[in-house]
DNA sequence: CTGATTTGTCTACGTTTGTAGTGTATCTGC
DNA sequence: GCAGATACACTACAAACGTAGACAAATCAG
């Protein structure tokens, strides 16, 4: 029997990497020799653990997903209604260097859903996942008589979705005009109005 | 004196050629020889017309932020104050097949001015002016009484381009959910709610 | 018709890309 | 300590890229 080597963990580290080169450069700057340069290793390594790029990739994007998802879900943790909701969209707002950061990875990755069928299915999926538990908790926060506006829920979630895009571009673009003491007004504005008939 | 050719015309045409394979596959399907196939010509045929592809992926860029300009200015005409700004709001937002693939290269410019010195100073100088008319016309509504909120000006301004800009993103990687009908709805929402206190 | 001049084609070159193949060093179980 | 399997380095290769240069084709002035 040859050297042991956690195969799961070797593999995380590569992704990390990848993540990290992403976030500096753009996927442009992500090619298989940089990142094995990047991760300690040379040329053809990465073969034993990502049998093309394509996988490495897919690994990636599926971490920036479920990176969110872990946020998001800790953030929630045992609350639920309007304070659950109110949690979920600070969570996912590029109020910090490292989700502004990950935001980089996330428009490398919208442009890449949009060639890539595979890709583009698991992005409507953790969409449909992420909307949907909104959903959720602002059926329970009108229950509670939390919310009670009139405005549609569906109406509601999309304006989430649509300022957390934004946000996420105006990070990167344009700090200088949009900045997180304006993207935390929004939300503050936001949730002061959805209680109000 | 040989044929004569209108240079300007050309370069139109070539950049139009460009669009459209951004339009299609992104920044990665617009290649030197696929636009110079698409555009009619052979392998080396656009250097008479583009010293090189950075030149002539500035020029497309800078027909993205003309477009979008004309496209605005001809929309508020001669009008001013609120309706100007409604109307600027509506123009921009990806409401027709057009501006929703003129998101596509929208996209592919957020992500190249990223790495590029030269393109981010660019979209900066636009950003500005774009969010500077929006001041202006909403300096008038407030002077006409048309728009009676308390929140400052500066949050609304950055609202619609967040708005915006998420619109654009959501056409693309999620129409199924952000559909139009939402998207002109959070404009209909926002603006009866900024003519009230 | 002739000739100068621009236009466009074609070929080629140097890089960079992802990936496959080969060999050597290294470590574990016996 | 030995044998066998694994890990990694290194080289190589085909493909695609942007770009430069040489050549042929086309066109208008005279």
């Amino acid at each position: 029997m040859p050297k042991v080597i956690d195969h799961d963990e070797r593999r995380e580290h590569i992704v990390d990497v990848t993540w990290g080169l992403i976030m500096g450069g753009g996927l442009e700057a992500a090619t298989m020799r940089e990142i094995a340069t990047a991760a300690g290793f040379a040329n053809g390594a990465l073969k034993r653990y990502f049998p093309s790029k394509d996988v490495l990739v897919e690994a990636t994007f599926e971490r920036a997903l479920s990176m969110m998802h872990k946020h998001i879900s800790a953030a929630v943790a045992d609350q639920s209604g309007l304070e659950a909701l109110r949690v979920m969209c600070y969570g996912a707002m590029p109020l910090d260097t490292k989700r502004i950061t990950a935001g980089r990875v996330l428009l490398a990755f919208w442009e890449m859903s949009l060639s890539n069928k595979r890709l583009h299915d698991r992005y409507v999926e953790h969409l449909k996942a992420w909307r949907g538990l909104m959903h959720e908790h602002i059926k329970r926060a009108r229950a509670a008589d939390e919310i009670k506006t009139a405005i549609p829920d569906e109406q509601l979630v999309d304006e989430i979705v649509l300022i957390n895009a934004g946000a996420n571009i105006m990070s990167l673009v344009g700090p200088k005009f949009s900045t997180r003491k304006l993207q935390k007004q929004h939300l503050d504005t936001f949730f002061a109005r959805i209680v109000q008939p």
